[in-house]
DNA sequence: CCTCATTGGTATTTTTTCATACCGTAGAAG
DNA sequence: CTTCTACGGTATGAAAAAATACCAATGAGG
């Protein structure tokens, strides 16, 4: 086995400081929209349990967001953090910008992954016998993002593509898709919402969510390729 | 967006301690054959600035390793953490043990993410256009296995796997795939390797990549799924 | 208006981890 | 046999993180 292989072994066991992990995390949280604007986070000590961190380091992490006009932070009784942040609306950011800001080879490295997790948990979720709940599910997130206004679409097109890989069960994979789009949240949210562009992308949600429903893990994943290669070489083209 | 994908992003930022995640890294390191029995790891020096630990933690995490037997540590220039451990022989180990070992639903989840991403990096890897030496690469691995003695089959085995996720060209992707195999090295090196079971394993070797190297995502991540699903049907027999 | 549970805010101590410097050893090279 | 040097071994102080306990505020409900 060569030199490469020890790489992807001894890489670092960790990423960084548990304060610099724990803010990255709540602000990805946050710009991704899993708590939406005016809601408030876990309280400290819930969320420190959950993060498996102390009460300490959190409340560093959580005061840095603040003072970067993230979050407010109410206390008393019904207190809490609340998430001020608004994503860019339908008109988009910079994307150019937020392009250049990742390296070309992080980018390339992120939609790779992303690539692979999301076709791969599409495919085994083909495989796999869906009960009346979990189609219930698939067909009310598929349903709920075709039904967005144009301020809530990105939310509720990564919730649905998160829950591909939730009903197929796997923690591991789940986390795993999380992380890929985790990686180009900036990226997406600088993609402006047209109206071409939701119709387009419903055909293909459309067609992923029908072919994990026939039990056709090829098409499945073949499905969520196109859908991905399109944002992905959009992406490509702003690198200087 | 519901408590489910609160789950997904709210988890916790580090497994466990730095002291606890070292020991496991080294172990699988080890367990896996990537450092082979008699030859040494980096000197600690390196190996704590790869690893990103300090190297208090670092000797740390090697003591506890050489007190359970696994290495043999040697000072003086020349000296350094030699590997005794030998994994299971041909003749396998206790595998309804190693199996129950981990709980079944981390069985199943560890089972399904490596489905999804070992099938992922595949079918990237036939979209993509292989210069001469990386089909060079991945066909050497696939010799080396091939050729592999009995008590080398599975270290070689292992290497092939991962070279596919390598010559993506995606750290993430190869590191999602090393977590992967990592979390069942255990169970597949309780499996005996048996004279079918390896002829078996050629074929599908051969298949997959002949559908890489044909350019066919789809065939590749079949060959994929149709090679894993052996091993996984076989595991989860296992679960008392 | 008061109570009180729930939340953020603070202080203190202990444990873990890191950074740095230096010591002891062994084995190849001359 | 001596030297040189790359390795593990040790010590110490600082910093990061955690554990614990307690304080303060707030607003719904009685």
């Amino acid at each position: 086995m060569k030199e490469t292989q020890l790489g992807s072994l001894l890489r670092p066991v960790r990423a960084g400081n548990a304060f610099e992990e724990t803010v990255e995390r709540l602000l990805q949280a946050v710009k991704l929209g899993v708590v939406p604007h005016g809601e408030r986070l876990p309280s400290e000590r819930d969320l420190a349990v959950h993060l498996g961190i102390s009460r300490v380091t959190l409340r560093e992490a959580i005061r840095s967001l603040q003072e970067a006009g993230y979050l407010d932070v109410r206390r008393g009784r019904y207190g809490g953090a609340f998430v001020i942040y608004r994503p860019p609306g339908p008109s988009g950011g910079d994307l150019a910008e937020a392009v250049n800001q990742m390296g070309a080879g992080d980018l390339a490295d992120a939609l790779t992954f992303r690539m692979a997790v999301e076709c791969g948990a599409a495919q085994i979720l083909a495989t796999l016998t869906l009960d009346s709940a979990q189609r219930a599910m698939l067909l009310r997130r598929l349903a709920d993002v075709n039904g967005a206004a144009p301020s809530d679409y990105r939310r509720l097109d990564t919730a649905f593509h998160l829950s591909i890989a939730e009903l197929t069960g796997s923690p591991l994979l789940a986390a795993a898709c999380a992380d890929a789009r985790l990686r180009v949240t900036d990226l997406l949210n600088a993609i402006p919402v047209l109206g071409p562009n939701i119709a387009h992308a419903a055909a293909q949600h459309q067609a992923i969510v029908s072919a994990i429903l026939a039990g056709d893990p090829d098409g499945a994943s073949r499905a969520v390729a196109e859908h991905l290669e399109g944002t992905a070489a959009l992406l490509r083209g702003f690198l200087a």
